[in-house]
DNA sequence: CCCGCTTGATACCTCCAGAGTATCGAAAGA
DNA sequence: TCTTTCGATACTCTGGAGGTATCAAGCGGG
């Protein structure tokens, strides 16, 4: 059996006749009379009787004629949600942030894309940089979120937006009462730095901008992430580099101030990372997304 | 696209495959490329990442093997059901019964149908000889139960079960102490007839038999049917003849009793009408089971 | 009562699309 | 580097879907 059966089918039944059937099909009748008798030989039953004003269903005919327009239905439904789902409307986007990074950009990123895109289900896992590019490569994720990502085999980025640093600084400590401070303030008060792990990452970009200014930073602690970091600078640890997405975290006791010399480098990019032989219509789109957040950031600064 | 393209698709993801696939379906590996980017072109969805290791589903290629399996299903179902139809397991029979038929025989023989088809949803309608005559040329019902049926056109008739005649008499009337009655017996007894109405009946019946003996019955009441004549006996109206099937009425003052020289013509038939060019399998499985019925009638009298 | 119209069925032909064979190109593993 | 395994392509062939012509049966009108 065939969809073409059915189809004949249906339309004999409606209109009762094979003649005006087929000019509805825009075939010659002895043809479809010779696929209505396929069809009935296939199932091995009568679906019509033949009479000299036409075709009558029987009563197996009518039942099938149900089912007949119920496939129908059914085919072009799922037609309909394949190609939708072909076009990236459609289905499931598994995206990897890391600890502290939703904060400002990403949520903002993942509404717009869930605004154009309502019916792709979007599912967060929390994920080192390590992790990410791991589960990346076992395709459990489709995207991930992170910071200073260097070039990857296989591997694409695309850039979400680029922030200056800042420094977060206690309420009592005498550098927060400079409306900006100078970069060298690092080398006489305890640095609290982070995130542990993998490399490259934040440190590494605080170590080498002292650096280039030949001192060495006073570092009173390492942690996780910046959450932990702030938290810290509000505990006296001393003061911590951000970027200027932290400022969201309004922690009683900490005040957050610029650079007044800044530094040229003194920026921290945030990118999204996926496979480059990913075709998917669906990370495409959020692709598209991507970019159009960062022109619409550019735009208006 | 065609039925054949779901059955390679499905082959095709399930093998992960081309060549395994192809060697599944007994066909060749080309033509099965060719009928995956067939189904691709058409639906305008890449279902398949193309692997140096195989096939394997993207996204929508995914959701697009649920549909699939889906719409396989639910065909498989659509011609099950259609073949059960077919052989007149699944579906409707519309009966027609007359008023006080449903005695003895209809029930027992709608009983043994409905075990035998127990998918087959039985309906019925009380009408009368002419109104069933009727509602088989429009089709409204399959098949009718009904006594005294002559030969008519385009309609076929199939013998139920054949009663003799008993006579309804009064507990207190004088013939009620003899244990068979002589048939003369009418011509000094009020009768109750029944039924009034469409010719020929019962009443016709009764009296051709009267007739024959050179006798004329003292009629005293025409009633619509035996319920109300063997009531119309209990409250003194005289006797009323009967079929054995009403004995099935236990009416306080009632009794049922044979006659001495049983007439040969004593007897009255039960038959069904159906359309004679009806071909319907559910009315050709009911007509089965009315001779495998009357058959284990007269195997045990 | 016959003729014409409508209905579905049959015979025969044509041609396209699905299937087969041979072969290629790319990628992974030995 | 060579071999194996995968999908893709080019070419050919054949079965079956579709077309034309025609038939047989039943109904209605003259």
């Amino acid at each position: 059996m065939d969809l073409r059966h059915l189809r004949y089918f249906i339309a004999v039944a409606e209109e009762g006749n094979l003649g005006r059937a087929a000019l509805r099909l825009h075939i010659s009748q002895p043809p479809l009379t010779r696929q209505i008798q396929q069809l009935e030989d296939e199932l091995g039953v009568c679906l019509f009787r033949r009479t000299p004003k036409g075709m009558e269903l029987t009563q197996a005919g009518e039942l099938f004629l149900e089912e007949a327009r119920n496939i129908r239905a059914v085919v072009e439904q799922a037609t309909e949600r394949t190609q939708r789902a072909g076009q990236g409307k459609l289905g499931r986007l598994d995206v990897a942030i890391f600890g502290s990074a939703i904060l400002d950009a990403i949520p903002k990123l993942l509404l717009s894309f869930r605004n154009t895109h309502p019916e792709v289900k979007v599912v967060l896992h929390t994920m080192t940089k390590a992790e990410q590019l791991d589960a990346l490569r076992q395709r459990r994720i489709t995207v991930g979120f992170n910071r200073m990502l260097g070039p990857m085999a296989e591997i694409g980025t695309e850039l979400v937006t680029t922030e200056s640093l800042l420094l977060a600084v206690h309420e009592r400590d005498p550098l927060s009462a400079l409306p900006a401070i100078p970069f060298r303030a690092l080398a006489d008060n305890p640095v609290v730095l982070f995130p542990t792990g993998a490399r490259p990452n934040f440190v590494d970009k605080v170590m080498a901008l002292c650096h280039e200014r030949g001192f060495e930073p006073l570092v009173s602690q390492e942690v996780g992430d910046a959450v932990t970091g702030v938290a810290l600078v509000a505990s006296g640890f001393g003061v911590c580099l951000v970027p200027e997405s932290a400022t969201t975290l309004q922690i009683p006791g900490v005040l957050y101030r610029p650079f007044v010399d800044a530094p040229s480098q003194a920026f921290v990019d945030l990118s999204c990372v996926f496979r480059v032989d990913d075709q998917s219509p669906i990370l495409r789109a959020f692709l598209d997304t991507v970019r159009a957040f960062r022109e619409r950031q550019s735009a208006r600064p």
